[in-house]
DNA sequence: AAGTCACTCAACCGCAGGACG
DNA sequence: GCGTCCTGCGGTTGAGTGACT
């Protein structure tokens, strides 16, 4: 069953691409125009894909694409929006002209990710590991581990180690927190753009990962030591996770960032600009969804963590109606 | 010189959503 | 409402290439 493939693929092509074959598309492009993909490879006689024809066109043919190497400017923007955004690589691109979906994304898994890592600063949340390592501690109780692994990141002077650790580090985490995984998987959750370090210390790659380290320069502070979730039967032995709900709330690039920061305590301005033009539809569940939920008689004990966020939610709407005029989630 | 490894990036794959009949 | 087609998207793969042993 599934659905059917978009071309007979045992007859087409695959695999690099020909000068010729490029030409063809440059030739049928300028004459009718994009679109309709499924029907180029034939009224242009290519024995390729339609699919593989119109993502060469996007990544390679297309007349406004760059084809130089990322600038300094662009490789921050990268980050910045990364850090935001996640991995929304076609949205990234927009913001950056002349680059695809692809350029981006292969930018990031091929350098921006690893010079990151190499400064001790976790690509995913965009804090440094050793605080990322610190939260999971608490989150899991897991302490000794990431000790050991902050204790001898320290001490390591080869920066190939430092990068192999960190990434045997993130291995740890991901391999020992499944029920955790929409933390390291949803890069909007520990990364507030609202929070005064965000708004005023733009990225830098000249960041000194032994003071990441050392907490000099390490301006992101964690909310995770605010408990406002009780957990009643917590064992002795096992650390309690200590977390509030506000630690689980989606940051929000879009709204208006007075209406973000009420509450916050800052008030500077972002130098990212793109967040306002971009439709994040699928950032957030909508909260009238939620609402259903609440209502449709799916238990919860009064204190369960989902009833604190559908509270907060509602109490959010209260103070901020716009929230559903503006955006149709 | 030959083999191995690491890296880059073009291309592929499968899925999701919108448009349309 | 349903099925089909088309397009967009993000994750992944693998060929090509240079560095290293």
């Amino acid at each position: 069953m599934g659905r059917p493939p978009c071309c007979d693929k045992s007859n087409v092509k695959k695999g690099l691409w020909t000068a010729e074959e490029d030409a063809k598309i440059l030739a049928y492009v300028a004459i009718h125009g994009v679109g309709n993909w499924s029907l180029i490879p034939k009224k242009a006689g290519l024995n390729r894909c339609g699919k593989s024809c119109r993502l060469r066109w996007t990544n390679y043919l297309r007349p406004d694409l760059k084809h130089d190497s990322f600038s300094p400017q662009e490789e921050e923007l990268i980050i910045q929006c990364h850090r935001i955004i996640g991995s929304r690589w076609s949205s990234i691109a927009r913001q950056l002209p002349g680059r695809t979906d692809n350029d981006v994304k292969n930018h990031w898994n091929t350098k921006l990710k690893k010079r990151l890592m190499k400064m001790g600063i976790d690509p995913v949340t965009h804090k440094p590991v050793s605080q990322v390592l610190s939260e999971f501690r608490n989150i899991s109780g897991h302490g000794n581990s990431s000790e050991t692994f902050v204790r001898n990141f320290k001490t390591e002077p080869s920066n190939n180690s430092i990068v192999t650790q960190t990434n045997s580090a993130w291995e740890m985490i991901r391999n020992t927190t499944s029920h955790h995984e929409s933390y390291y998987n949803s890069p909007m959750i520990f990364t507030n753009p609202t929070s005064p370090e965000f708004q005023t210390t733009p990225f830098h790659f000249s960041s000194n990962s032994n003071n990441l380290l050392n907490g000099t320069t390490s301006s992101c502070s964690s909310t995770s030591s605010s408990a406002s979730i009780t957990q009643p039967n917590q064992g002795a032995q096992a650390p309690v996770p200590t977390f509030c709900w506000s630690d689980f709330l989606l940051s929000d690039p879009v709204l208006p960032l007075n209406s973000q920061t009420q509450g916050v305590g800052s008030s500077a301005t972002s130098n990212l600009t793109f967040a306002q033009n971009e439709n994040f539809n699928s950032q957030a569940e909508s909260s009238s969804q939620k609402t259903a939920y609440k209502a449709s008689g799916t238990s919860h004990s009064a204190s369960s963590f989902v009833d604190e966020i559908l509270d907060k939610d509602q109490e959010m709407l209260s103070q901020f109606p716009q929230l559903l005029n503006d955006f149709d989630y």
